[in-house]
DNA sequence: TTATGGTTTAACCATTTGGTTAACAAATGT
DNA sequence: ACATTTGTTAACCAAATGGTTAAACCATAA
């Protein structure tokens, strides 16, 4: 009656490969033998653990979705001042950028791509609330620290700036013909320009 | 010995077709069966006109970014003053944006798929240069008009502050529990919102 | 009217793709 | 040792898909 436990080392196997080949290529343009071939193991093993590709695409977009999700709460509901969020979050990013280059580029497309299961997503815990922050910025700005600002306004700025970047990277890196190692200079520029960029605009002088 | 010149009428209801088809859903996603229905006419059609998938593809798409290009000359290789500029185009986008909605994302999706053939396009004439902003952001730092700044960076800003939100749309609005109208409104908002922004953290006081 | 050339269609084809099956191997428990 | 469950594979299958073809259609000029 025990339940089946599966192998938990094919099972890393395969939602490490199929991470890499859903990331870069997609939900359509994946192929379940690249994946199979990616993890060094038979096709039908992929069905064996996960049944379809909808189920092992679902298992890796909530994979994924997991390590964001964190980053943006670090913004939400820290206990530091705005400033202290701004420059955080700025700092932090380019490195999780460098762990995880395709992350944010597969969960827009993929929201895009489905909507009605993206919303689906957003019943399980630890999905970001901007509640907080939004209390968090007008307190401020009340209390004086911040120029008069709309807390939405500024969360969606915040992420603008330090996301678009790697969404749009081939097309930025085209317009301004950067090299791989200029555009990887550029963002590194970025992590202070960034938060500078910010404070000057909302900090009361 | 007159080339032959097809239909011009029916050619149209294709690239119409196929760039409904394709921004939605990607050159992976896309079916050739499902633009032909779109258009109207018989799948040989598709291939009578463009020879293959990827040809017409490649239609679309430089069609598609031939749209974006004068929306972003019109930041770099206007006349006027830095401010006026991000003014106009702050304003200027969402306009844009309600007659394309898919365009932006449907360009910087497939310039991640396949870089390479993005690249291509860039030898195009009307390809945007920076060149010109860069010496004009410069220019203004110069005369004191604006505070130090670099004209990548802040180009870079720009565009991410503006073009980002519609790409991650599902995403903002999941995150902020927006409904439809409220998004629309919220970016409403951000015309004048993302302008003042920037001018508040560039001009000089 | 009837050749002629471009245009359009239905039927067809080869390949790819997600998924299944049945047999086999490797553990695991008795 | 043996039986049962779990893990793995090769071979197979049906459906979908991009692309082709041959015949029909249709305008128009001779």
């Amino acid at each position: 009656m025990a339940e089946k436990k599966f192998n938990q080392d094919t099972e890393k196997k395969i939602l490490e490969a199929a991470k890499e080949v859903f990331q870069q290529k997609g939900m359509d343009g994946a192929r379940m033998q690249e994946i199979a071939n990616a993890a060094g193991i038979n096709k039908a093993m992929l069905h064996y653990y996960f049944r379809s590709k909808q189920l092992l695409f679902e298992a890796v977009f909530k994979n994924a979705f997991s390590l964001l999700s964190p980053q943006l709460n670090k913004v939400l509901n820290d206990d530091s001042s705005i400033e202290e969020k701004v420059k955080s979050f700025t700092h932090n990013y380019i490195s999780f950028m460098k762990k995880h280059p395709y992350l944010p580029n597969f969960i827009i497309q993929e929201s895009n791509r489905n909507p009605a299961f993206f919303e689906m997503i957003q019943d399980s815990k630890g999905f970001p609330s901007l509640d907080k922050f939004k209390k968090q910025v007008a307190q401020e700005v009340e209390e004086g620290i911040l120029r008069p600002i709309d807390g939405e306004q500024l969360f969606v700025t915040i992420v603008s700036l330090n996301i678009f970047p790697f969404v749009a990277k081939p097309l930025i890196r085209g317009f301004m013909k950067l090299g791989v190692d200029d555009f990887e200079q550029l963002m590194e520029q970025r992590k202070t320009f960034v938060s500078e960029f910010i404070i000057n605009s909302i900090k009361k002088l």
